[in-house]
DNA sequence: CCCCTCGGTCAACAGACGTAGACTGAGGGA
DNA sequence: TCCCTCAGTCTACGTCTGTTGACCGAGGGG
C-alpha cells in the first residue's frame, strides 16, 4: 500500500535532517534508519545506496529564472535570498554542508550556482559583470553559511532586519555601471601596484 | 637530530595539503604518511592522534587586531581579506574545509570570527554595528570559500580586481551610519522604490 | 666488545562502515 | 487450502580506519 512512502517519507526526512547536521561522511545509513525507526537494509533496499539516498534527500527544486531590468534582479535576488534566510531550509542545507566533504554534491551545487549566475551576468551591465554576479555569488553563499551552519555573530537576526543590511549592497552590485570612470567616493583599497 | 624535525615538517605539509583538499573525515593517516614518505605509526608517534595531528596542521596564527577610526577599519579590512584571497591559505583553508565536518574545527573558526567580528562592531557607530559586522564576516566566509573551496564563476579573478568589487561594500558596511537617517550613497541612477 | 637511545618500519587488532542476502509474517486472490 | 507478493528484520561479509606494539639498524658512550 502507500504504507511504503509513509516509510520513505520518514527516511528521508531523517536523512535530511541528519545529513544537514553532521554531513555527507558522519551519518550512517545506520543512524537514519534509526532515526526513521527503521533498518539499514530496508533503507538499502528502498534507495540503492548511500549515494542515492542523499542524492534524493539533498534535491533541491533550484530558483526560477532571474531575469528583467537591473532593479527587477535586484528585487528577484533580494527575494530569494530572504527565503534562504527563512528557517531551515532542510534539503539545501544538507546539500550545502555535504559539499565540503561529498565532491558530487559540490558540483551539483557550484552547477545550480554558476548556472545562475552566468544568467544574471548576461543581463548586467559593464564588462565585469560576471565577477559582480560572483561577488553576489559569495555573498549569499557566505549570509546563507555563516546563519545556518556556522552561526556567525550577529547573524542570527531576522531574515528582514538582514536584507535591510545586505539589500543594499545586491542593489549596488546590480545597479553600479561596471567600469568606474565615476569611484562611488571609494577611497582607494590598499595600495594600488598595478596588478599587471 | 634535526631529521625529526624534518620529518614533523614533511608530514605537516603533506596534512595541511590533504585536509585542504578533501576535508577531515577523508583524509587518512595513511595516505598522509605516504605523501610525506613515511609511515601512519610514525606519524602517530609524533603527533599522538588524527585529531592533534589536525589542531597542529590547522593551526592558523589569525589576523592582527583590527581598530581605530572606521576609515582604518576598512582599509585594515580589505588589506586582510586581499591577503586571504591571495593563493592558497595553506593552514586557513584546512581549517575552513574541515569546518563542516570536524566539530571542534568548527568551533575554532567561529571563535576566531565571532571574536573579531564582536572587536570591530564595538568600534562601529550605529545600533545595528553587531549585525553589519556580521554582515562582513559573511561577505569574507563567502568569498574566501567561493574562491578557494567551491570555485565560483567569477571570483577567479585577481585579488585586486575582486576586491575593486567588494572592497566598497566593506566601506559601506562600515561607515554607514547605523540608522538609515542619512541613507548610503549609493547612488541609484534610476528609481528608488523603497522595498518595504 | 656491549648497551642504550632513537628514527623508522611492519603487522596486527578492534571497531565501524556500506552492502548483500536470507529470513519472517501478514494479506489476499485462486 | 496453497502460494505469491511485499514491508520489514536480522545476520554476516569484506573493507577501511585509527591506533598499538613489537621489531630493526645506525651510532655513540661505557
Amino acid at each position: 500500500m502507500e504504507q511504503r512512502q509513509r516509510t520513505e517519507t520518514r527516511i528521508l526526512t531523517a536523512a535530511r535532517r541528519l545529513f544537514g547536521e553532521h554531513g555527507y561522511d558522519r551519518t550512517t545509513i545506520r543512524a537514519i534508519a534509526f532515526e526513521a525507526g527503521s533498518d539499514a537494509g530496508l533503507v538499502m533496499r528502498y534507495f540503492g545506496s548511500k549515494e542515492k539516498l542523499f542524492a534524493q534527500a539533498a534535491a533541491t527544486p533550484a530558483d526560477g529564472p532571474i531575469e528583467g531590468s537591473p532593479e527587477q534582479i535586484a528585487e528577484l535576488l533580494t527575494v530569494a535570498l530572504t527565503e534562504k534566510l527563512a528557517d531551515e531550509p532542510g534539503a539545501a542545507l544538507a546539500a550545502l554542508r555535504a559539499m565540503f566533504s561529498y565532491p558530487e554534491a559540490a558540483d551539483e551545487v557550484r552547477a545550480a550556482m554558476t548556472g545562475q549566475q552566468r544568467q544574471i551576468a548576461a543581463q548586467l551591465p559593464g564588462d565585469d559583470a560576471l565577477l559582480r554576479s560572483g561577488v553576489i555569488g559569495a555573498l549569499t553563499l557566505g549570509l546563507v553559511i555563516g546563519r545556518h551552519l556556522v552561526r556567525l555573530d550577529g547573524l542570527d537576526a531576522s531574515p528582514e532586519e538582514l536584507m535591510a543590511v545586505a539589500g543594499p549592497l545586491i542593489e549596488e552590485l546590480v545597479t553600479t555601471n561596471g567600469r568606474r570612470d565615476t569611484p562611488p567616493r571609494s577611497r582607494r583599497p590598499v595600495s594600488g601596484p598595478t596588478p599587471d
